[in-house]
DNA sequence: GCCCAGCCAATGGTCATACGATAAGAACCT
DNA sequence: AGGTTCTTATCGTATGACCATTGGCTGGGC
């Protein structure tokens, strides 16, 4: 019996056979693999699919349940939620969805939501900061700067820096969402890496950002993260526009590929 | 005698063991029974405090496990996760959490994010709102009116309004939020409620909200419910610093007394 | 022919038991 | 005392049995 692991992306699935097998199933099923409102195969069936046992399944479907994602019942089966039910604020879900499909739209309502919360959460950093924010945020700056001069990973530290600033805000509901909206920021920086100078632009602005939270001066940083988003949703925009009617089909997908 | 029976159609717990396990369990958890980073009783004496057999503690700990209460391990047994690391945006979580313990710091949270989304949100409402999203508001504020005139349950109508309007801006993931907003409004208007002529009060701010939508004027319906949110907002406080040192023993504890 | 009642069977829900796997903590050796 | 091995508590997985629920089928009555 081969598992033939076909996923690689970041961490190598060797765990658990119920980590993996509800990994394995959500994916699926944000993908659309299962159309919403039919039901998955009974359960005997998934434990032939997967090779656990029922016990496993069962516990996988629970968890899936307790995301929003699915319903069950007896005779009735497992079926697919719509997905308005589905929880999209789970750092799962999110994640599996932009591993699998970024639908245009779902990455239309994530800017919209980014550009909502941000340019708030910025005033409440700036208002409220405490020093071991600002200095990790500094942190992170740094790293972009020399990802920039040095060549490396430009966007992880970007990520950083926004998270961190998410986290400065103080407001526990803030932060929880920094971890949903990682997804839109990494996609979003992964296009803006592509542009040439991209990153250098980036800095910049970055840099006013920071120096105005910094300074305590919420308006400064509210219009610098302004213009920070709106470059990115331009950019995001112009790629979208431009891979229109892609199909999603290949192998797993870049995570370009995957808008 | 039917005034108080207002709050929460939440059903009666006569459902099947894997639900009210879940349900119980999730309780104590958000309400500190078991403090954070320490461990559950082992699975064999939860089988035996609920009744039910290993497998059902068993699901029920993963789907708590899902919405990120818990972590579990062979030999360090399952631990409650640090509050940061729940899934604050789960509407279990969160319903669990406003009937036992809504701590002043969690509301002022939810009251910051409140004042953050809803505007943007009505603004996007006011420009895209469908005929049906709007007449279902519609539909809600009159509910609203007619319990100020005849008595009946003023609240769950102005739920309805407010959710309706996060619905109409058309962005899903504000739609989801406002699941989560619904603790935070279920007790403001509680409290609004109490006061005398709150609801008369209410009713006209909450008529020029929608009379601004449906004039898709986005900027008078943002000052229209600024207006509202800081009221509200106003109310908590008084309340939240009325009740400061309270200590929650007691009962259930009614909706107020959750505070 | 249409509708309703009652039965049937598919499917998830629950239980009990056994054994494997892991890691914290104790015991042990150096 | 420090590191290494061993013990053992506790979760992880597997299996098989039986219960409970519910949609659909079946048949009878209007």
């Amino acid at each position: 019996m081969h598992s033939l692991r076909l996923i690689s992306p970041t961490r190598m699935p060797a765990k658990n056979a119920h980590a993996s097998t509800v990994e394995a199933l959500g994916k699926s099923i944000v993908a659309g693999q299962y159309p919403v409102g039919t039901s998955l195969p009974p359960e005997p069936q998934l434990c032939e699919n997967f090779g656990v046992s029922r016990t496993v399944v069962r516990e996988s479907i629970k968890s899936l349940v307790a995301k929003g994602l699915l319903v069950t019942g007896p005779k009735l089966g497992t079926r697919v939620l719509p997905e308005d039910q589905w929880n999209w604020f789970d750092p799962d879900v999110v994640s599996w969805l932009s591993q699998k499909r970024l639908s245009a739209d779902f990455l239309r309502d994530l800017q919209e939501l980014r550009r909502i919360v941000e340019p708030a959460a910025i005033r409440l950093a700036a208002e409220r900061a405490t020093p071991q924010a600002l200095s990790s945020i500094e942190i992170a700056f740094s790293g972009m700067k020399n990802a920039v001069e040095n060549g490396g990973d430009y966007v992880t530290h970007d990520l950083r820096f926004h998270q961190g600033l998410l986290q400065a805000s103080g407001n526990r509901l803030l932060v929880q969402m920094s971890k949903v909206l990682g997804a839109l920021l990494r996609t979003s920086f992964e296009i803006s890496t592509v542009k040439k100078n991209g990153p250098a632009l980036s800095l910049s602005m970055h840099r006013e950002v920071l120096d105005a939270v910094t300074a305590r001066q919420p308006d400064r940083a509210e219009a610098a993260i302004l213009r920070l988003i709106d470059g990115a949703k331009h950019d995001i925009e112009s790629v979208l526009s431009s891979r229109r009617r892609i199909p999603n089909i290949g192998r797993p997908a870049s995570p370009l590929r995957a808008l």
